[in-house]
RNA sequence: GACCCCAUCGUCUAGCGGUUAGGACACGACUCUUUCAAGGUCGAGACACGGGUUCGAUUCCCGUUGGGGUCGCCA
């Protein structure tokens, strides 16, 4: 058998985490199959589906590099089947015309509380003759749930999971106003669309059993369902847009990269032992569903940091500086100008070390701007305290001695700082300190000697001098 | 409230009847070192509770507690 995947998001809102995750999951689990991972907006609530939702999903999945199989399906473009098939549905006895009107059914949902009883629709028209109608009332399509005994699903990551069905009521399969509703919908187009498996949020095991109902009313093969948990805040709570209900053009923006993303998200939920970074070939080669946890998980932005952090070094400079990293665009952004050709390359050159002390790719970014700054940038407070003392007096006699030197390369350099300091009879940290809040205004920065190279004599000199003589 | 799902260090997790309960993030110490990171070494830290089943339960079953989800002519 091929195994068909979808991702099927309602354009209500961007791309937030917990879909990007199930996206995810859908995506490997098709290219480890060698199967297709297909794409379906499920807009069928016209009032509240978007253009602009449509295009920041599009866009988040581009981004995180999960490509589909053939052009998205859109919902809203098949009522006309999703209609026909409730018309079969009704005409083999398995569904049947409700004309109950929205306020009867508030009005019975009411008592039914108030009574203490369930409040799902009592299935008053089941039975009842379509001569009873009421005038000028449009009727609802209601399918004809089964009453008795109880409706099994089979579930990849939860187990055998059994619900009697005398909790299933007979939903609403097409509107009064003859569109189709989700719970028709989604069944007939997965079924149209030859899915397979159906991976998707736990939120949606409860439908699962109905769904599966009208699979078999149908006598359709009920594709094999996987509902995997769902992701919570840090605080164990429902994801609020405080921590990580954000898009993930949003954690684009705070400088992650895709590729950490994935593996975030693939290790929140799945596992292979003890495996934990995990290339994406790699996870395409080894994602199963057996490998999927039962328990809801809690986002770690720690975790999170760390492997971007891993994902960062391991990118080379040019990619981050151009590419997925976007450094030089950060740079620019944070400068308020554009990067002259001599910046960029100074950037490129400056990234290898950079990059070794980032989470984010905006971390990076602004860790490079006092490359670029006119002169030396405002010292703070720590930088303040190195340059205190004897360090002005040092520096100024240092000052010479690297105007000195004619190879400005980080060896010639570094072997010129070392004899200076044995010469002052101090430490290296004694002079490699004072300089390194001279050159970058901090009290910490990458290699002191890449600093200088880096900078260039020019700058470099001018930065010390400045700075000795107060 | 009814129904469904879940339960191992703070967090993500390994474990699939017999283990000194393993790894990762975070945390602490040390190390490396021109600073900060990264790296290395070490440390602290968990089987929610109560019953069964079994020679033996973290592991299987039941209950309790706790957490989550679903109860729309939304998806």
């Amino acid at each position: 058998m091929t195994v068909v995947t979808r991702f099927a998001p309602s354009p209500t809102g961007f791309l937030h985490i917990g879909g990007a995750r199930t996206a995810l999951f859908n995506w490997l689990y098709a290219r480890h199959t060698g199967g297709k991972f297909l794409l379906r907006i499920e807009d069928t609530d016209r009032k509240r589906s978007t253009k602009e939702a449509i295009a920041a999903i599009l866009e988040g999945l581009d981004w995180l590099g999960l490509d589909r199989d053939g052009e998205p399906v859109y919902q809203s473009a098949r009522s006309e089947r999703h209609a026909e098939v409730a018309r079969e549905l009704l005409d083999a006895g398995h569904a049947y015309r409700c004309y109950c009107s929205p306020e009867e059914l508030a009005e019975m949902r009411k008592r039914a509380q108030a009574e203490g009883r369930s409040t799902r629709y009592d299935g008053r028209w089941r039975g009842r003759d379509p001569s009873e109608a009421p005038d000028g009332v449009p009727p609802v399509i209601r399918f004809k749930a089964p009453q008795a005994g109880e409706t099994v699903v089979d579930d990849a990551v939860q187990g055998e999971v059994r619900v009697a069905n005398a909790q299933l009521d007979d939903m609403v399969l097409l509107r009064a106003d003859g569109s189709p509703t989700y719970m028709l919908a989604v069944v007939v187009d997965d079924h149209d669309m030859g899915i397979s498996h159906v991976i998707r949020g736990d939120d949606h095991l409860n439908n699962a059993f109905r769904q599966a109902n009208v699979y078999q009313a149908m006598g359709w093969p009920v594709p094999v369902f996987a509902h995997v948990p769902l992701i919570h805040g840090p605080d164990g709570a429902k994801l609020s847009k405080r921590h990580g209900a954000l898009g993930v053009e949003a954690y684009r923006d705070m400088g992650y990269l895709p590729e950490a993303l994935r593996n975030y998200l693939l290790r929140l939920g799945w596992s292979h032992g003890d495996d934990e970074t995990i290339s994406t070939a790699q996870a395409i080669e080894w994602f199963d569903l057996p490998g999927i946890g039962r328990s809801p998980a809690r986002i770690d932005f720690d975790k999170l940091a760390n492997l971007n952090g891993h994902y960062i070094r391991e990118t080379p400079d040019r990619d981050l500086v151009g590419g997925v990293g976007g450094v030089g665009a950060r740079v620019a952004t944070l400068l308020k100008r554009p990067l002259t050709s001599e910046e960029e390359v100074r950037l490129t050159a400056a990234v290898g070390e950079l990059k070794q002390r980032a989470k984010t790719t905006q971390e990076l970014a602004e860790s490079s701007l006092f490359y670029f700054s006119n002169g030396a940038p405002e010292p703070d407070a720590k930088a303040l305290k190195l340059l205190s003392g004897e360090a002005p007096a040092l520096l100024a006699r240092l000052g010479p001695v690297l105007g000195g030197e004619t190879d400005w390369s980080a060896d010639t350099l570094e072997h010129a700082i070392r004899g200076f300091a044995e010469a002052e009879g101090v430490k290296l940290g004694k002079v490699a300190q004072p300089l390194r809040a001279a050159l970058t205004g901090r009290a910490a920065s990458p290699g002191i000697f890449q600093v200088l190279k880096v900078l260039g004599r020019e700058e470099s000199l001018a930065r010390i001098e400045k700075l000795s003589r107060t």
